[in-house]
DNA sequence: TTCTATATGTAAGATTCTAACACACTTTCA
DNA sequence: TGAAAGTGTGTTAGAATCTTACATATAGAA
């Protein structure tokens, strides 16, 4: 009962690595805050999280190399990538191989994830070291040039990679789209390895939070119709919505 | 003048672990106690404290309570450990291509590394995601099956990146040594790769803690005589320290 | 010098936290 | 069985802390 509700707060907390006393009494609305507050300060006795003012953060969280997580410019439009990465990762069956990006997206999806038997490749260091502490997850990065804004890596090689392994499926994540230009990203060489990926996977599922719609980017990997799945937020425009179902592509 | 009295607040909780923004005054009596949360705001953006309610602590204390596979093993010899980083970061030179291995020594290399203008080969995620955050080091990232509990990675197919790559020196780090069998480390293909690595490069530096003197690891890939500089601790017995200096190999 | 950017100080107002008490429910044990 | 003690929770007022906004000072650049 408490004890229940206080071990979920601890398992938000590794999965998001910060929350708010608000976000929390969303989660349990039933509880008041001053519960909430007790919970927050047992899980901080047991060593397990680190109060701050606001709310908490998890202590694995700061335990991780310095890299990815809270420094970052995570925190924009959090809320909507999680429930993307969270809608994701109920996609993903045992006992399959897929492909993830290393986007912030994709770092959710790597959070959400059950630590179930699949094979994942990825072009993300954070990512990668996200999935590392799964135990039946098998992992393979592609090497290359890393990329320091995002911690991603792609280079001309990982085609190499790609020639010796199979996957189903890719669920990749795209910084802007418009119809008329679709999926785009700001790197040439990213572009090229999303363009590979898709050739590769059987099906291709794509993550694109609403704020990205309308905006373009230098390099096209994608269009409209390329993609099986899109996997988006509330705020998608039903316009737009219309565009993909006509093209029997699932929008979720 | 700001940039020191940040500095010496980092230090200050480094040691301390924890400070209330009361004592920070007490340290600090000619500034107001809002320049002084200033201050932690800054080091809080550079991911070096976490500010708490009341005040702040370092970051390293919330690393010292541990648990997780990877966050455990940096915590054995540290001291030593980063003594030879140091000594290791003074012989990186200007404008060289060297590779670096994905250990734990290699990681606090990584960390004691100045942002210099070099290109870096490395198999480490957590050594890529701590060498990301310097701005003038070219870093390429080897691919491969990652192995979850050192987070580096290994792959016959990394071959085609040395194929088409050339780097002058090698800064690596041994699970264990006797003169007897030579540097040895725990798996296959991360011995393939190093063995790699000596061949590409021209010279090879080995960092070695002397608490790895006398172990045995399945596989050997380097042998006494291959290596061309030993980075090591001041435990370092006297007597095998003279079977490396016969050869002309510089024992530091 | 004069201008601009950075660093600092002050204080009001907002936010978050704690303390204290009240109530419901469970367990203990005479 | 029924008090008594223990645990979990809710509500509030007031305390502590933090942020914002503006004023001032200082350093560096033109």
């Amino acid at each position: 009962m408490k004890r229940d509700r206080v071990e979920e707060i601890a398992e938000l907390l590794d999965k998001r690595g910060k929350l708010t006393l608000e976000q929390l009494d969303d989660y349990f609305p039933h509880v008041s805050q001053m519960t909430l507050r007790r919970d927050l300060f047992q899980l901080e006795q047991e060593g397990r999280i680190i109060r701050v003012r606001g709310g908490a953060m998890s202590v694995k969280e700061v335990q991780k190399v310095s890299g990815e997580p809270y420094t970052k410019k995570t925190t924009i439009h959090t809320d909507e990538k999680i429930k993307i990465a969270q809608k994701a990762a109920r996609l993903v069956d045992e006992n399959t191989s897929l492909f993830i990006d290393g986007g912030t997206t994709a770092m959710y999806l790597a959070k959400e994830l059950p630590d179930i038997n699949v094979h994942i490749f990825t072009n993300g260091l954070a990512v990668a070291i996200e999935l590392a502490q799964k135990k039946n997850v098998h992992l393979t990065v592609l090497g290359g040039q890393v990329m320091k804004d995002n911690l991603s890596t792609a280079s001309p090689v990982a085609k190499s990679y790609f020639d010796n392994t199979n996957f189903e499926l890719a669920i990749i994540s795209a910084s802007a789209f418009t119809p008329e230009n679709g999926f785009s990203c700001a790197s040439q060489i990213e572009a090229d390895l999303l363009k590979m990926t898709r050739r590769k996977a059987k099906s291709m599922y794509m993550m694109l939070d609403s704020s990205k719609i309308g905006k373009i980017m230098p390099y096209t990997f994608a269009r409209l119709e390329d993609i099986d799945v899109l996997i988006t937020d509330d705020n998608f425009p039903a316009d737009l919505k219309e565009k993909f179902t006509s093209r029997n592509i699932v929008v979720m």
